[in-house]
DNA sequence: CCTATCCAGATTGTATACAATAATGCAGAG
DNA sequence: CTCTGCATTATTGTATACAATCTGGATAGG
């Protein structure tokens, strides 16, 4: 990439550009690139982007109301890092959450949508196997599909939510360890919501939840510095890219 | 132009008029002085506040993001008007949050935390003999009160927000007829909870919960205009006001 | 050598200016 | 009379300018 291009080349495919600064961040934090605690200052996101800050503010604002992100007075933004005690009302209320998802979809998921979920636990596998960022991403992205499903908007939204919180809580307090099993669990619950044995969905959805609550200990992995303008000039570019493959 | 009083007033006991703008327009809106479909012109709110539109955009937002307002894209900011069919995902959702919130809180609610309550539910009592705007928005706080009172900060806030949004699915739906028995169950609630009857406790929140929805049926009730202003004048004095009496 | 104070730089908070888009109303044709 | 097309106006979307606040370091005093 010689010359100083200007980055409107998105112009012509970008009806929204505060959204994509808010997906890229996002994605960012999600993937554990940008870690907690991180600071988030306007002006360089903005360059990076090609916004104003104005544009950055917004997304900021956006991502601070869903817990992704800390706004202090006078002092900036920054990537939130949830305590232990707020991570365990997180699962609290996650497993409320997903109750209701598994209630509202036991032997009510159609083929179309058995399928998706199909899919994209086939494309956890593969993130999986070769160890990318975007493991993390799809394997929450999983939970959010399902929540997504019921037709719920807020359920959705909620879900969404709490899952992008557990992956913070994940990079915080998480061990490195891979998820292998996570992946069989979601295809197993897919098996039962499917055949409508809902116990057992209920069951293995608790389970599920029980183990990602599991792997959360301490293990505080130290965070390097400066790495803010590389990370930014990756996801300016991929922010536009949804759930699809 | 001449030189109009500033409406700065309040500079001295208002560290942050950015909450102003949005206390006082979601308590507008909780109380039913604007119903949903009302259109909030960034404008004329700015005027009324004193404030630029900067910062009732941010509110407008805010207020969006809990799903009290809806923005669509170059046309504006409304009174959210929820579908029916979204009322039926709300109260679903809501039902598994007040579980838990009952849950956490069965036998374990401190004197202090009963006490307050109860007198809550007098405000709730003197507010509704009055028949005041007022009785809706105190109904509202009482689950607020309580949720915040498990001390899960998520909890809380989600609470707050189905609550918020109960109301608005009032306004459009329910009769206009009174709360009488919310009040004494209110009552019953803290009673079974300090008591940590918890199973009676789930039960009458769900019942309550129940009734609630239940006077969700079809009236509705037409909407003046131009109310806008006069409205916005009076909720931006009281705007910094919080729950307490 | 350590501590306190103050200045300069950097960063955020808010207002305003300008650009882009949608709403409105009028004119003329059918 | 109604409908279509265009010009005007109102409102929102974004960028920029300025004010307020915080941060870090240099300097003087203890």
């Amino acid at each position: 990439m010689a010359g100083p291009p200007k980055q409107d080349v998105v112009s012509p495919l970008m009806p929204d550009r505060s959204s994509a600064v808010y997906a890229g961040l996002r994605r960012a934090i999600i993937e554990q690139a940008l870690l907690p605690g991180d600071r988030l200052p306007e002006d360089t996101i903005g360059e990076q982007f090609g916004v104003s800050r104005t544009l950055v503010r917004s997304s900021l604002t956006r991502l601070a109301s869903e817990g992704l992100v800390e706004q202090r007075r006078n002092k900036g933004a920054y990537v939130a890092s949830p305590s232990l005690a707020s991570a365990r009302d997180i699962f609290d209320v996650r497993r409320k959450l997903e109750d209701l998802v598994v209630q509202l979809l036991a032997g009510r998921l159609n083929q179309d949508d058995a399928k998706k979920l199909r899919e994209h636990v086939e494309q956890e596998r593969s993130a999986h196997a070769q160890d990318g960022p975007e493991s993390i991403r799809l394997a929450g992205e999983f939970h959010i599909l399902l929540a997504e499903m019921t037709g719920n908007a807020l359920l959705a939204r909620y879900v969404s939510e709490v899952t992008s919180r557990c992956s913070l809580i994940l990079a915080l307090y998480g061990r490195p360890h891979s998820s292998e099993c996570a992946v069989n669990e979601h295809a197993q619950l897919i098996d039962a919501l499917e055949a409508g044995r809902s116990e057992d969905a209920c069951r293995i959805m608790a389970h599920h939840i029980g183990a990602v609550q599991e792997r959360a200990h301490i293990d505080n992995t130290p965070r390097n510095e400066q790495r803010l303008k590389s990370i930014l000039s990756h996801y300016a570019g991929t922010a536009s890219r949804g759930l699809r493959p």
